[in-house]
DNA sequence: TAAGTTAATGACTTGCGAGTCATTAACTTA
DNA sequence: TAAGTTAATGACTCGCAAGTCATTAACTTA
């Protein structure tokens, strides 16, 4: 008997967790949290139920892991990029709107907003943490652009506050409706071409009157 | 025994599927589609499961009932005021965003998007039918006071329709903030000032140059 | 007011999926 | 290579919620 092709079960404890929580991220994303069956994330890790609460005590638990994995690189960056940056605050700001999508946007993690959206009013808890420790620290990020910009007088003068959810918001919703009504993208502006209008908008919206 | 306390049944044909529509649209938007226990709609709507089951085939149809109510008379209202409309075409757009908070953002027709936002790669024919009959036809709108704002030369030149999506973004993103971080909206700009503030970028990024 | 019609009920069935655990087999080390 | 350790398995339990249906009671009309 051939038994070259069974594929022979590894141990692996060192991975596990973190291919779990892939698997279960894009399903959470695909399916939302509770239409998603445990046996499919096992099964989309290349693994078994059973092993899959050898790493996490329940499904919830789960949950929290996906959403407190990953993102922090990505803020980290973009507080490298806040501390290193000279020159234009407009510069800046669109520095930071790119890196946005291109290391969240374009990846796997853009996945965990829509997810937090989805789900945030079924987990009170969890969605306080990440307002806190994900949302604030993100929205810091633009609005110490737009405090800079204006402290130059290269932006005009503006309630920080509001208009950094106005400029965060066009880009949330490009993450989420890639994620949502992707069945529907045809006719659908390129994202890169979304943002530099975007970008184009803010320019003129933002900057001084030349004097 | 005085029985006068006894909530006795009522026999409301007519009124019945709207209720439960309410009921649901209210539930599903909390708790998402799979979360939520028919059960629980049926109470809330002050019936008996059984009699969910009188006016809807499943779940899933209820689900698609409520979807399909509402919103058409609010986009209704939206092409007759782009209709009967004179005047500076910015002043349309202002009408037309906050009409759609007005009519939308300020009701429970709101929780729709952020439903079919959640739900839409569970039930594609269901968010193509959206696609068509709701969101191209809410952006028509705004892509033509675009237009109109261009052939007067009230605008500068721009592309249409990814500027539309630019500026139906923002809005969109509040409605379906509120249905979700609502727990962690301390802080947060009041809508009203949120729209101002957009428009207020729009103006300075839209109109042309004074010659 | 009695007979007929149908809206409404809620106890019941049933299948599905979260969580368990005794067994297996991949590694370790003596 | 044999004994010991633990990662991995998958068949199992058990509760929950979708969907059913025989019964009840609110209306209708003769």
């Amino acid at each position: 008997m051939s038994q070259s092709a069974v594929p022979t079960r590894k141990r692996r404890k060192e991975a596990r967790p973190s291919e779990l929580t892939a698997a279960a991220l894009e399903l959470f994303v695909e399916k939302g949290f509770a239409a998603t069956r445990l046996d499919d994330v096992a099964k989309r890790a290349g693994v078994s139920k059973g092993t899959l609460y050898l790493y996490f005590d329940s499904k919830e638990a789960l949950f929290k892991a996906v959403i407190q994995e990953g993102m922090f690189p990505a803020l980290a960056e973009g507080e490298a990029i806040l501390a290193r940056h000279e020159g234009p605050a407009f510069e800046l700001l669109g520095t930071l709107l790119n890196a946005w999508w291109t290391l969240i946007g374009e990846t796997h993690l853009s996945g965990i907003m829509k997810l937090m959206i989805s789900e945030a009013r079924n987990f009170p808890e969890i969605a306080q943490f990440y307002h806190e420790k994900v949302i604030t620290r993100g929205r810091a990020l633009i609005a110490a652009a737009l405090g800079r910009g204006m402290a130059s007088g290269e932006f005009r003068a503006m309630d920080i506050n509001v208009y950094t959810d106005v400029i965060i918001a066009p880009v949330l919703m490009l993450i989420v409706w890639e994620h949502s009504m992707a069945c529907c993208l045809a006719g659908e502006p390129e994202p890169r071409e979304y943002m530099a209008v975007h970008l184009d908008v803010l320019r003129r919206g933002l900057l001084a009157p030349q004097v």
